[in-house]
This record gives structure tokens, C-alpha cells and sequence, in this order.
DNA sequence: GGACGTACCTGAACGATGCTCAGGTGAACG
DNA sequence: CGTTCACCTGAGCATCGTTCAGGTACGTCC
């Protein structure tokens, strides 16, 4: 069988989602693939650009519409929580789009889209891309440490929904303090 | 030669400055001290153990006296400064510290600090954690980001100074950002 | 002073990783 | 029919974290 970049991002997603970020080696992938280890290269460069594409790949998956028609705080709570669920969707998902991230590649779409939504609000494009990081940094910490601690207690079956709740309680306050703190500027940005 | 934790700590230090975070190595750190690999494992369970030990050295490091006599935003920010000239102090300090928090080992000190000066401000202690970890993730995620950048431009010798300017604004900017959602929940708060 | 325990260390090895490279194969195309 | 090029093989390199059986020396106690 031959194959495209596509099959093997959605194989090496398959093997994310089932097994986790550190099983997602060079060779688990390929061996699914019935491939060679090297043939991965042909269509990579190295495990990183690999890593992107799937970061990527799961970032469109999670994907919804923006509702341009609302005001601009309502557009960067829909896509923090876009963004979230996204991360949440796929086994070890926080931590590999949160590592993508900060290697910088791939998922560059992030920054400019809050950006974008803040700028809305009417506020300085210099002072939008940087409450927008704010707000990045905030989310991938906070859903990666939510991860963290829903796979951990899903390995023994204790209840999930109190700290699946926990955690989405707390996600929507943190956001909250920052666009409290971003609204607070209104009138007073140039 | 014979050696206690400290000793290999401090060595591990010495090459992380020198060389990053990659090339600190089991390997690397014991040839450096004249020692076989394994022989680490006596004092050290693991790497991930040894890297939270190397992470906390660092923090007491940078350690500085709380001014508990000032008002809580002031002790705030100053403990968040502290973080932060206490991650950009050494090479790959900024990433080391993150992921050592992320692993849950070590720095459980910072979480306290943050949530016990926010309490002082009157607020309740379910939101005064919630309100310190938000402020973690923001300074993680900003000063992880701020020393990829800045190592990257140190290694062509391009200017600092500048980039080290719009590092520090941007933190600042972010950090009131969100003490100024929390300040504008005093008075609500139980 | 001699036996003992323990803290520290050696040296070899295991299993796994990302990655390279010279070469092979087969389908599409002129 | 011949060539090009995308895709792949298979072997190997240089590392990594970690384990384990055993060795050495120092402090303590009889």
C-alpha cells in the first residue's frame, strides 16, 4: 500500500487517541501503517513537523463556525471554548497542541483569530494581540492541567462528571477575569 | 570523589545554563562529576525527580522577601515578577519550571503564594485559587515564550534590549489584565 | 581492634528512541 | 518503450533513561 501525508496523520491520530502522546513514536506508526520507520521521512521532515500536522489535524476536527454577528467578547468565549473542547476531544490533545504551539508551528490561525475578535471590540491592534496571548497561555495551561487530571482519574473509575464540572467551572472563571479585565479598557484604548 | 544531592543538583545547574536543557543528560551530568550514570540513581529516583529538584533549586535561587505589609495586588505581583526573573535567570529555566509544574512535582509552593495573597484581599478561597493558577498559566506561558525568543535572537547577535523591553511590557500588561478582573470582584466576593 | 552496616559507586547491559542513507520498485507520462 | 519521480526497504548510527549484580570505604558498635 502507498500512502499520502493525510493517512499518516490520521493513523498517528488513531494511535494518539488510543494509546497516548508517548506511544505516538516514529515506529508505532509506521509498524500500523505496515510501513518502515524511514518512509515516514519521505513525507516529513522530522517527528516535530509530523507532530504540527497532527496538532493541526485535530484543530480542524474540533472547528465551528465564528458568530461574527456578536459582539466581540461573546466571539472570544465561543472560540476559547472552541479551543478547549478541541484539546479535550483527544487523548493527551492539550498537551500536544500546547507543545506545537510553543515550538512554533503550526496553529498560528489561534493567535490571529482572538486577536481578530478583539480588535472588534474597538481596542489597538498591538494591545488585541497581546491580551489575545493572555488569553492563549491561559487556556492551554489550564485545559493541559484539566487533561492531566481527567486521564489520571479515569484510570481508576471514580466519578468523572464532578471534576469534568470542576474543571469546566473553573475554565469559564479564569476567562472571565481576563475579559473583565480587557472590557475594563474600553473607551480607554486608543 | 563522593557527593550528596546537592552536589549533583549544583552541577546539573552549571550545565543547564551552559548548554540547555536537552544536552542535561543522566549521561552528561554524571561524566561531568567523574561518575558512571547509574550511579545517580542512588541519590535520584528518577530524571524527572532530579529535574523538579534542579527546578526548585532554581526557584530558591531567586527567591525574594514577600512585602506582606503592602496591599494583595502589590504582593501579587511582586511573587509574579519573582517567578519570572526567577525562570529567565538560566537557560531553559522558563521550560524547566513549567514542565516540572505540569508533572506535579515540586513548586507546590507557588500556587500558595499567589492563592494566599489573593485571599488577603478578602476573597474566597476557591476563588483565590482559581484566580492563582489563571496567573501561573499566564506567567508560564509568557516567559516560556519570551526565552525561546530571546535565545533564539542571542544566538545572532541582533539587539536585546528591545525585544527584552516588549517582553517585559507585554508581561506587565497581561499580569494587570488580569488583577484587574480580580480587583473588580471585590466587594461581590463572599 | 575486628566485624558489621550502609552510603556511594562501578561496569555492563537492555530496550527503546529519532534519524540517515544507499538503493529498490512500480505506476504515470511523454 | 524508456524515463522520471513518488514512495518505500533494510540496515545501521548515536543517543537516551534505566536496571542490576557486585565492589569499596567509612562510621558505628561490640
Amino acid at each position: 500500500m502507498r500512502y499520502h501525508r493525510s493517512d499518516i496523520v490520521e493513523r498517528a491520530v488513531g494511535i494518539l487517541d488510543m494509546y497516548g502522546l508517548p506511544d505516538m513514536s516514529m515506529r508505532r506508526i509506521a509498524s500500523e501503517l505496515g510501513l518502515q520507520p524511514s518512509a515516514l521521512y519521505h513525507h516529513f521532515a522530522n517527528k516535530q513537523v509530523l507532530l504540527a500536522a497532527v496538532a493541526d489535524e485535530l484543530l480542524v476536527r474540533g472547528a465551528r463556525p465564528v458568530p461574527t454577528d456578536e459582539p466581540w467578547d461573546v466571539q472570544v468565549v465561543a472560540v476559547s471554548r472552541e479551543l478547549r473542547d478541541g484539546m479535550l476531544a483527544y487523548r493527551d490533545g492539550a498537551e500536544l497542541i500546547a507543545t506545537v504551539h510553543a515550538f512554533g508551528l503550526g496553529a498560528v490561525s489561534l493567535n490571529s483569530r482572538l486577536a481578530g475578535a478583539i480588535s472588534a471590540g474597538g481596542f489597538d491592534d498591538a494591545f488585541a494581540r497581546s491580551a489575545a496571548t493572555t488569553i492563549l497561555y491561559f487556556v492551554f495551561g489550564h485545559v493541559s492541567d484539566e487533561q492531566t487530571h481527567l486521564q489520571a482519574n479515569s484510570v481508576g473509575a471514580i466519578d468523572d462528571e464532578p471534576l469534568d464540572r470542576a474543571g469546566a467551572d473553573s475554565f469559564e472563571l479564569g476567562l472571565t477575569l481576563i475579559l473583565d479585565g480587557i472590557r475594563q479598557r474600553q473607551g480607554v484604548e486608543a
